[in-house]
RNA sequence: GGGCGUAUGGUGAAACGGUAGACACGCCAGUCUUAGGAACUGGUCUCGCAAGAGGUGAAAGUUCAAAUCUUUCUACGCCCA
């Protein structure tokens, strides 16, 4: 019967879209009057084709961007790709394409994709980092900032593939080997570029402070990562050796310095040059060389250690003489690569001081216990008080200790109050082909030479043999080549780590059309800072962290821009998941290849007796096979279902479970809606008055309610709301009443739907013959508390009936009218009333004995 | 091991310290039919015939009133080690 009115979203839809493009509707606008509003998402790798997350993640932007449209902001809410990276090496590689062909051809693929879901997107302003466009400017950059001193050049160790004579990414190496070759990875230095990210990690701590508007969580995890920690440094003096007079070590706990049973330095150590020689020592090195370079790997490695023939003295104690070793937990990067074992209150020294015999003096003891108290199975790091300590002999720990310690080794010249950060410079060197070249080059003896500004871009060579081993940069014929002010040069072949293109993006979008400049100032105070970015939690630390420090950097010194931190607000939405099957052998299935007669028993599709288990759900990803393609979906469903759907079943800060059914319901909610709306629309009267306050009241309220919801980024709320506007207006249309004021409350509905299913309501707009100056409904506050209020009434704080008063009654007459309708009498009876409690148009509670 | 977070029906989840379970999925019953990706109507926390009582991971505390605040515990998740 309603096939007639059945809504059609593939043609409406792509009608919309094309109408976008068209009118470039989403134009930001270089100068206006109107208040601006930056809103990002964080920009996606062109990996092939768009996945749920991005759907997610573009869904959540553009429901606020629209919404700010509507508002009246002047908003930029564009689009760009992170195109550079390692993906686009082996995929060329397997499939024998250029890096550059394939990244061009996925990122046409992926904005046809997006366009499809009909983001209000400024396509005008879209870039792309592995366009020359964009790194030359990039390239720019970082001469200025090496002429600000903020970019060096030292020898550091890498994750060495010795079989394809490659550097390994961390996350390459798995187990101790390398993801292809399978061959142990090994430690090499390498020499390689730092940016002087440690400059500022005072600055880039102490300002988390200033972002409100970020989850705690993040701050957290940055100022975990900064790891700002208060000790002191230590000279030990070494015994009768003439190999090394002193050795200096950081600490963070002198107060357990009576509990010195060792001393370890790395195997990196200055120190080690003594040993050279040493077979047993290079063998030992080799050993440590093959444990990785991640923090992570060397803590889960057994402690190890080399003895040397040396003797650390206690400087408090002179009479305590203690080995010094060589070990595979010390990191020659943190501290001074050398630390005093303290077995009895480190677990990590108490492990090492078991292996090798070593004493463990306590020298804290947990406040409840005695002076006698006695570390035994495991190292004791709580708070307590200091014994067999001589003079420190008493102290609370930490506080007390740590501090007054200091002061006695700075009165006693032995030591020096240090501040230290677990932050390190940032190795931006990457030895690939499909990065961003280093602007520089080296002259006959090795220096250090700038290519000229007029000289930039250094553009990536586009012949280039991917399939040898080792940097294909350093191996092209010629590229290396360059003349400079008549010198014969060698250009550097290492290229920029991506996270260094995806640092500034944010600040050309305000001018990306600019090619004399990475931005203009100008456009960068107008729009800057990011008012809303948006993206996964995954990027908490090292993007945003270097998007600090590089928007710092560059403005470091001269006043190149005004600003320090890039992100205003942010928000970091939850994974996709979906579940997990698998067949009896054990192998993934993709939800495709699953079906069920009854919603219990799965099978492979078509073979009932080929049973299929049902695993959690997990986050969607390739190698689970538990993906589902949003293509597909749209072109199923419409992408004002998708983002009804996508947006509705969780809040967008936590996971959401993918389900057929929900993304049906959606689909379902998109017919019948419109079905409404056509019948409202075909019934709306020329002069409305407002007749019908049930119905004011009604949408006034869920307005409000929808307003709050936005501010808030309670979406799935919003989607309630919308059934619920469904379900009343259904019942408005059926019941016959007078509903000469639907049209402009019907309007405002729409409106508010605007932002979610914008194809829909579009259309729907058009029917009425509105399309443009659209605004944001305002909210008519008479209307949001109706002239009765049902007030709760509460026995000693337990709901026990309701009653219907007028909004605004005072205690007394409430009171009054619920004795009339005697509604507590039983609960009341011989008994006495000794406080009663009123709130206010909400509820009433007797206190009763 | 440390830090942070979470815990509410069969499921995803709502709930300014003030009526727990909005909305949706699923399920149950029914209506109707052009058998469709149907649609519509009603029901669906637990116990109880009912009146009523109980109920937000466990235990305690603050409060007239706790899913919400505080403490301890348990489980799970994320990050760091």
């Amino acid at each position: 019967m309603l096939n007639s009115t059945r809504y059609n979203f593939k043609t409406i839809e792509e009608k919309w879209q094309k109408y976008w493009e068209m009118n470039n509707s989403f134009q930001a606008k270089d100068i206006s009057k109107n208040k601006k509003f930056y809103c990002l998402e964080m920009f996606p790798y062109p990996s092939g084709k768009i996945h749920m997350g991005h759907v997610r993640n573009y869904t959540i932007g553009d429901v606020l961007a629209r919404y700010k449209w509507l508002q009246g902001f002047n908003v930029l809410h564009p689009m760009g790709w992170d195109s550079f990276g390692m993906p686009a090496e082996n995929a060329a590689k397997q499939n024998n394409v250029s890096p550059k062909n394939w990244t061009e051809e996925n990122i046409q693929i992926m904005k046809f994709q997006l366009k499809k879901l009909g983001l209000s997107i400024d396509w005008d302003r879209e870039i792309s980092t592995c366009s020359p466009e964009y790194y030359k400017h990039q390239q720019k950059l970082f001469l200025d900032l090496y002429d600000k001193d903020l970019v060096y050049r030292k020898e550091s160790y890498v994750n060495w593939d010795p079989v394809d004579n490659t550097v390994l990414a961390n996350e390459q190496v798995i187990d101790g080997k390398g993801w292809r070759s399978g061959a142990i990875v090994e430690r090499k230095k390498l020499n390689q570029w730092f940016f002087k990210i440690s400059n500022f990690s005072d600055e880039l701590l102490n300002d988390l402070d200033k972002l409100i508007d970020w989850p705690s969580k993040v701050k957290t995890m940055q100022k975990n990562w900064i790891g700002k920690s208060f000790g002191c440094e230590i000279d030990f003096k070494i015994h009768d050796s003439d190999k090394i007079k002193t050795i200096k070590c950081y600490t963070t706990r002198p107060d357990t310095l009576f509990g010195f049973s060792f001393l370890a330095v790395s195997v990196d150590h200055p120190l080690s040059k003594y040993y050279e020689n040493d077979k047993d020592f290079l063998k030992f090195r080799d050993n440590c060389s093959k444990t990785g370079t991640t923090e992570e790997s060397i803590a889960q490695a057994e402690k190890i250690g080399f003895k040397t023939d040396l003797m650390a003295i206690n400087p408090l104690d002179n009479s305590s003489k203690v080995p010094v070793y060589f070990a595979n937990f010390v990191l020659m990067d943190y501290g001074f690569g050398a630390v005093f074992g303290c077995p009895a209150h480190d677990q990590r020294d108490f492990d090492f001081a078991k292996k090798y015999k070593l004493e463990i003096k306590t020298v804290v003891k947990p406040i409840e216990q005695g002076d006698n108290f006695k570390v035994t199975n495991e190292a004791y790091t709580g708070p307590g008080i200091i014994i067999n300590s001589k003079f420190l002999n008493g102290l609370s720990v930490p506080e007390k200790s740590i501090f007054e310690t200091i002061e006695i080794l700075e009165k006693k010249k032995l030591g020096k109050k240090k501040i230290n950060f677990r932050l390190k410079d940032w190795g931006i060197s990457r030895q690939r082909y499909w990065g961003c070249p280093i602007p520089v080059a080296y002259d006959e003896n090795n220096q250090i030479v700038k290519i000229p500004v007029e000289d930039l871009p250094v553009k990536l060579p586009e012949n280039i043999n991917l399939n040898t081993n080792g940097n294909p940069l350093d191996n092209h014929e010629n590229w290396k080549q360059v003349n400079i002010n008549g010198k014969n040069c060698i250009r550097e072949t290492d290229t920029l780590d991506t996270f260094v293109d995806s640092s500034w993006y944010f600040l050309r979008f305000c001018s990306s059309k600019r090619s004399d400049l990475p931005f203009e100032k100008t456009d960068v105070d107008y729009w800057m800072p990011v008012d809303q970015y948006i993206g996964g939690v995954e990027h908490a630390i090292l993007h945003l962290l270097y998007s600090r420090f590089f928007t710092r950097a560059i403005s470091s010194k001269n006043k190149y821009i005004n600003i320090s931190e890039p992100f205003k607000g942010l928000f970091t939405q939850g994974m996709v998941c979906h579940e997990t099957y698998k067949d009896k052998n054990n192998n993934w299935l993709s939800p495709e290849d699953v079906s069920t007669d009854d919603g219990k028993n799965y099978h492979i599709n078509g073979q009932k007796d080929n049973r299929v288990t049902v695993g959690p759900s997990e986050s969607m990803s390739k190698s689970k096979k538990n993906t589902v393609d949003p293509e597909k979906i749209i072109k199923s469903y419409g992408a004002d279902a998708v983002r009804l759907f996508i947006l509705s079943d969780s809040p967008p800060e936590k996971d959401i479970q993918w389900s057929e059914n929900g993304m049906a319901s959606a689909y379902k909610f998109i017919q019948k809606f419109w079905i409404l709306s056509d019948q409202i629309i075909k019934l709306i009267k020329k002069e409305t008055v407002p007749q019908n306050e049930e119905l004011e009241i009604f949408t006034n309220q869920i307005i409000e309610k929808i307003n709050l919801a936005l501010e808030k980024f309670r979406y799935n709320v919003i989607i309630a709301c919308f059934h619920e506007i469904y379900s009343f207006y259904k019942k408005i249309l059926d019941s016959n009443k007078n509903h000469d004021n639907l049209s402009n409350n019907i309007e405002k509905i729409l409106i508010v739907m605007m932002p979610v299913i914008p194809h829909l309501v579009s259309e729907c707009f058009e029917n009425m013959g509105k399309k443009e100056n659209l605004r944001w409904p305002k909210v008519d506050p008479k209307y949001l508390k109706s002239e009765e209020n049902e007030i709760v009434i509460q026995i000693n704080g337990k709901k026990r009936n309701t009653i219907s008063i007028k909004k605004g009654a005072d205690e007394d007459f409430v009171i009054r009218n619920i004795n009339k309708i005697k509604l507590i009498d039983k609960y009341t009876k011989g008994k006495k009333i000794f406080r009663t409690i009123y709130v206010k148009d909400r509820l009433i509670n007797f206190i009763i004995k």
